[in-house]
DNA sequence: CATATGACGATGC
DNA sequence: CGCATCGCCATAT
């Protein structure tokens, strides 16, 4: 165990979160950390996303959590380190039926208006671990 | 242990 | 309404 439990429940939030998202819908980093109850912590989002294991036998990996359907509040893929990642986010939003755009300086952009996902965030809905 | 950085967001101007 | 700056805090070096 190299993170505190603390740090494991927040992990665990954030994918729970992600999970959450129906298909075919995307939402912002912002959003993830409200409904967890963190809204001041959108960054640790993305940490949570680019530490999402690889392994298939991890019980959340990048297949069995939809890390592509969270992108940030301006609607776009959020241009991390390289292109190869955003572009494969793009692919596969695509490939769940969501139409990406492509701006002029390459930045992927999603239509919020269509395919934006934010529920309503009840307090006592989602911390109900009391 | 101190500094830098980042898959963000809000605010200032 | 686009750009600069700050805040937030886990990771990396």
């Amino acid at each position: 165990m190299a993170r505190s439990d603390e740090a494991e429940a927040f992990f665990h939030a954030v994918y729970t979160a992600v999970q959450e998202i129906p298909h075919g819908k995307v939402t912002s980093y912002g959003h993830i950390a409200k409904l967890i109850g963190t809204p001041q912590r959108p960054r640790q989002v993305g940490v949570c996303l680019k530490h999402l294991s690889h392994d298939p036998q991890s019980r959340f990996n990048n297949t069995t959590v939809p890390w592509q359907r969270v992108i940030n509040s301006k609607g776009i893929i959020s241009p991390r380190s390289q292109p190869t990642g955003t572009l494969n986010q793009a692919a596969a939003l695509e490939a769940e039926g969501v139409t990406v755009t492509t701006g002029a300086l390459g930045e992927l952009m999603v239509d919020l208006a269509d395919y934006g996902w934010f529920p309503s965030i009840l307090p006592s809905e989602e911390g109900m671990e009391d």
